[in-house]
DNA sequence: GATGAATGAGCGTTCATTCAT
DNA sequence: AATGAATGAACGCTCATTCAT
């Protein structure tokens, strides 16, 4: 075993586990149901992993390490605060479609009140929010959003708005193009709900 | 058991879970302990809930009716579209703040990927997510939302926003003042991100 | 359940364990034995005890208390040193005697090295090496005992005789009458290998 | 493998057992441990050892083949009963002392109630049974010893006399001077605990 | 011979639920 | 209705042992 992490085993556990953890929940999947959807010993499940939860934190952190990198190379090459919003959504939307299990096991099971997985999952799913915060303040250098938004605030409406999307979508069992929604949730994001002719009609 | 619903015990019982559940997460917490902070015994929880899990799914009914009812009654006054939003923000962020215990159980332990707990919650959080998308075509038919808003992406970004920030107030120990983000997140939600003067500035 | 220590199901899993420990030994036994044995389920076990080992460490406190305190009520009445230490003696095996398999726990399970067991167990043997040790402090103040003789050496040339001859009998399927040892185990230890006639015939 | 017994890496891990088996106890002992502490693989204890209990009970063998050679080596020059019971107390307590964690072994780990183990051990310990035995009949044949004191019951007194002093001296972390102990408890053996004057004096 | 990754049988313990009182 | 002692199914994890390299 002269790896581990990104070790072949380790890899197939973790690809077991998606599925098994979408399909039943963390907490009535069997560590013995991962081993066998991996092919593997029950044992052997703990020469790479501390315990079952630590499956479940490594899963998030692994994926959420993958998906940061890719996002970022694909933010590098953007200019405007439009692109990159857009980009943004885009991107997190397909992957999440690419992989329902995955997007199941994020929307769900890592939602947990729990030190130890909360511990290992904040880190990595800040680094996201750091992402999304970089994107908001470049937006205000361009003048492109409204200097006197809080950066967070603003963060937490995208990431909030696009992971109710993806919530809703795999409620419904994924069977929508989450990628088409990808258009109405940036119009929404970046003019918001009003509709500007009121103004000038004097509804306000 | 003349009564169950609203019985003394009854609500004995979901008071305690709440305190329980928020403190311990509901797979940690224990039906016994739940027995003792509501000071009866063990059995007795039986003779009111099904089991651990319609505890869970009573105590958000329950409190998801009463919120409803509350919100709806609220609402009922409202003219435009803006009081509207702003009460609704307003009074969820009020309830949330109100009782931290109930807001940790909301955010934390209801999201679990189980079909009981999630049957039993579904169609209470529908009748919430109705409330909104009722305010949303209000403010289409009064001309204040856009009309090619999608009613339930529009509702989709109004509850997201909302969820996220109370998310982030529980992750923070409830320690801000979750009342006082309200302007805020209606200007958001209502202006979206764009500085207006961009377009004006030929930005886009 | 009124009463623990000394309530039916708690003397019921005692006795239950004697058996199979004295079966299996200790580490071979299984709970879930005891329990069928007790004829309870396997959870009552964990009702009346903390955990396996508390099993094993409450049979010798509560055997050692009764032991001890019996032998205190046979000695009373003994007036000379020769008496008392061969009631002692006596009562020792005749214990072991009527009960063999706690004559097999006793001379093997209890020899643990575990933190735990130990310090259960150790505070108990050391009551009755007091009262070995008052013995032998009497015997001295009366004139019988040798004066030089460290009393705790005395105990435990008493206690270690007593101990192994018990081993044996227990190593040979507890076949011989143990009793009957008494008389020449008394003998030794009172007057040792020496025959007297030897330094008269000046064969030291 | 030319060579088992006696190989390097055999006296290696035998070696290493020892220290791990006294620290933690056979039964929490584990087999990986020893490995590491003889500084070779897993697998290779198991081209040596049958078993982990193997590994216990040759140490046994091993060592007692040892002590009872040297022991006979010791004796044989040796002439009275006297000279013969003490020297065999003293190297039984000069050993012990030379290395606390084999006696700790000894006194503690090889009592177990375990078919493989206790048939692995008691053909060798009787081999000591056997001399000390051998040194009460020629004491008988001397005349020093008591003709009417059965052998056996002589040995098991002078065995568990001396084996309870080394149980108590391991259980007191091997602090005292064990070698120290040669002559009381050579005097106590050979004297009893009667002090002669007392018959003289009329007490019996 | 030597290794150590892989195995999987095995078990102590927990705790939601029941039911006799 | 209320109780809480009793239950036993269920499972995460360990570790002695194996065997391909």
């Amino acid at each position: 075993m002269e790896e581990k992490r990104g070790g072949q085993k380790y890899d197939a556990i973790l690809q077991a586990a998606v599925k098994v953890f979408a399909q039943k929940g963390f907490h009535r999947s069997r560590v013995s149901q991962i081993a066998e959807q991996a092919g593997i010993g029950d044992g052997t499940v703990y020469l790479y992993f501390h315990n079952k939860e630590d499956i479940l934190v490594s899963l998030f952190q692994e994926r959420m390490t993958d998906f940061v990198y890719h996002l970022r190379r694909r933010l590098e090459h953007t200019t405007t605060f439009y692109d990159t919003l857009k980009i943004l959504i885009h991107y997190h939307f397909e992957v999440m479609e690419f992989n329902p299990d995955q997007a199941i096991v994020t929307q769900f099971e890592l939602r947990q009140q729990n030190a130890d997985i909360n511990e290992g999952i904040s880190p990595y799913l800040r680094k996201y929010f750091r992402i999304i915060e970089e994107v908001v303040d470049r937006g205000k250098k361009q003048g492109f959003v409204k200097q006197d938004i809080p950066t967070v605030v603003a963060r937490k409406m995208i990431f909030g708005t696009i992971d109710e999307v993806v919530t809703d979508w795999v409620n419904c069992n994924c069977t929508d193009f989450l990628k088409e929604m990808t258009e109405i949730v940036y119009q929404l994001l970046i003019y918001g709900l009003l509709d500007s002719k009121a103004s000038e009609r004097g509804n306000l």
